[in-house]
DNA sequence: AAAAATCGGACCTGGCTGGTCCTCTTTCTG
DNA sequence: CAGAAAGAGGACCAGCCAGGTCCGATTTTT
């Protein structure tokens, strides 16, 4: 399935949410606004927080706002927020030193790395003004080419 | 994380090894050569026969082999066979009527889509054959392009 | 002082992933 | 014909983690 997960969903949801308004507002209002359950948005936004990506100010009238311009956030950084770096599989995974035994021998695993790196990039792409308007902005076409891959392939 | 499962990851490896090999082999010559646990291989394998990837001879000298030239099945149809319809969020998996509950109000659902087509398009170009090669074959390269996007978008 | 919020956890539970094993059937081979 | 080789088709289990809830402490406003 390839799924993100259904937290991280949420998040992007929250995200993008937050992008289309200007100062901070409430767990209660948010969840409000995007008919995810209060405890669960509290969760979510909390680990938005740990990750930078959204300002908390604490008391009454308190709350969550994006901590950058809606063009500047990244919804690959969402993930990473809450799901941890992106790896589509295990041995793409940078941090933990791996699980996959053989790694070695294994033919695919270039491969795998590059489609990591797409999909990464493809991620890094879109902003949460975009995701924010419907139907609006950017959009990820993929193109199959020799010639760019061999192009993108040196220039790393 | 967006990781796919290690059977699936084990599925790849071994459907790129077959692309190697002309005639069918045995699943403990397929596991020995991938170092892929041979009760874990089988059962990846009779996924793989399940979804009509690989055909399997059964009985003495019998065996694994590809169903069709390994330029002309797609990862995506190995993750397909492993663990159903790609679907990088909830709502853009088509066979289960959703355990999504907004979704009507949901902002972000459109794009959401998009992007899961895209994978998927990516993905689905990418073939086995790609896959054997180190360090071979076609990447995917990725544009951002609101003129593309259109065009796309109209052509569906 | 009281109310409104977030922070930082702990906590639970169900489902799924990874992995093993066993029994039947089919086919080849001697 | 008899036995060995090999896949088909499940059942089965352990461990993990996603999804979700809740509570006490802290901070700020009113
Ligand atoms: S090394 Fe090979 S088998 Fe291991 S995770 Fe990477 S692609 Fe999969
Ligand atoms: S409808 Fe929205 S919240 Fe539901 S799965 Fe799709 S993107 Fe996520």
């Amino acid at each position: 399935m390839l799924r993100i997960s259904k937290l991280t969903d949420y998040g992007v949801v929250l995200a993008s949410h937050l992008a289309t308004l200007d100062g901070p507002r409430s767990v209660r209002e948010l969840a409000e606004d995007t008919a995810v359950p209060q405890p669960t948005a509290a969760k979510v936004l909390k680990a938005l927080a740990k990750g930078g990506l959204v300002t908390s100010t604490r008391g009454a009238r308190g709350g969550y706002a994006l901590s950058a311009a809606p063009a500047d956030i990244s919804i690959a950084q969402v993930i990473t927020a809450l799901e941890g770096p992106i790896a589509v599989t295990e041995c793409t995974d940078e941090t933990t030193d791996d699980g996959c035994s053989h790694e070695e021998h294994c033919g695919v695993r270039g491969n795998w790395q590059r489609i990591n790196g797409a999909v990464q990039t493809a991620l890094e792409a879109i902003s949460l003004a975009d995701m924010a308007h419907r139907a609006g902005g950017a959009l990820i076409t993929l193109s199959l080419s020799a010639a760019d891959a061999n192009a993108r392939l040196r220039s790393h």
